[in-house]
DNA sequence: CTAATTTCTCAAGTTAACTTGAGATCAAGG
DNA sequence: CCTTGATCTCAAGTTAACTTGAGAAATTAG
C-alpha cells in the first residue's frame, strides 16, 4: 500500500473531478506532496479540506477568499480542533451576514407584493444608488455581497 | 423632447453601463423600439424592469432565469399591477429556499464548531455524496442552488 | 515483463456576464 | 452649418472556475 492517498482516491472520497484538484492546487488549496515518480499524495485530512471547500462554494464564496481561510490550516498536517473551530466560526459569521441580507430584500420585496410596484418613489425595489456596480469585466454571481 | 428615454438616460437612472444594458437587449431582457436614426428608445417602466434585474442578481440568480421571469411581462407596455405581483410572488419562493438552504448549512456547521470536525464519520461537512459536480466548464458560484 | 491504467505537464477551450475598441453614424448646441 | 458628444454595430478581450486534449512517463494488474 502506498503512502498516502492519490489524486484518482481523493476524487472518488470527494466526488470532484481529477482535473479540478488538480486546479485548486494552482490556487494554493491544497497542497501535497510528491513521491519518487512525481505523483501527488494526499493526507486524509485532504479529504476534509476539500469538502469544506465545496460546502463554500455551495454558499457562493469565491475560490480566493476559501483559499484565504484555509491559510490558516498547516500544509503538510492534519490541523487540531482549534484549528478548524476557528476557520468554523468565522465562516459561520460569513453566513449570518448572507442570511441577513437576503431577509432584507424579502422584506422589500414584500412591500412590492403589496404596492404592485406601481409607485416608482416608493417602490423599494427601483432604489438605484444602493446598488453599486462592480467594476471591470467577469462573472458578478453574488460577488457583491461576499465582500 | 425625444419620444422615450435614451441608452444614456436608462444607464444614468439605474446606475448600470451603456454595455451592459445592450448586453441585456441580446438575453431578452429589455427590448426597446428604435428611432428614425436606429437608436434606443425605453420606456420608464424600464427602470424599474432593470431594477428588478439587479436585485434578482444580487441574490445570485443567473441572467437566463431572471430572463425567464421577465417573459411574463409585456414587452414594449407598462406592466399592470397582476403582472408585477405574480412575478414578486414567484421571487420570493426563489428567497425563502435559498434562505432555508442557507441555514441547514449553518447549523451543519455549528454542529462542526461543536465537534471540532476531528471525526470524519460524524461530521456534517464531509457529505461527499450529496454535493453534485455540476457538469460542464464555467463559473459555479451558487449555480446549484437555483435550479 | 508486458499491457492497461493512472498520472504528469502544458496549452487551449468553455460559460457567464460583461467591457473595450474601432470605425461609422446620429443628434444637439451655438 | 458645423462641431462635439452620444449611439450604433461588431469583434475581441476579461474573470472565474474549470474541462479537454495531446504526448509522455509512472503505476499497477496479470
Amino acid at each position: 500500500m502506498p503512502q498516502g492517498l492519490s489524486i484518482g482516491d481523493l476524487a472518488d472520497r470527494t466526488g470532484l473531478a481529477v482535473s479540478a484538484i488538480r486546479f485548486y492546487e494552482t490556487h494554493e488549496i491544497i497542497k501535497p506532496v510528491r513521491n519518487k515518480g512525481g505523483h501527488r499524495r494526499y493526507g486524509r485530512h485532504d479529504i476534509r479540506r476539500l469538502s469544506f471547500v465545496m460546502a463554500a462554494q455551495k454558499l457562493g464564496f469565491p475560490l480566493a477568499e476559501i483559499a484565504g481561510h484555509l491559510r490558516a490550516l498547516p500544509d503538510h498536517k492534519a490541523p487540531t480542533k482549534a484549528d478548524w473551530t476557528r476557520i468554523s466560526k468565522a465562516f459561520r459569521k460569513k453566513i449570518d451576514a448572507r442570511i441577513a441580507a437576503l431577509e432584507e430584500l424579502r422584506e422589500k420585496l414584500d412591500g412590492c407584493i403589496g404596492c404592485g410596484c406601481l409607485s416608482l418613489k416608493s417602490c423599494a425595489l427601483y432604489n438605484p444608488k444602493d446598488i453599486k456596480a462592480q467594476e471591470g469585466p467577469g462573472p458578478r454571481n453574488l460577488t457583491q455581497l461576499s465582500g
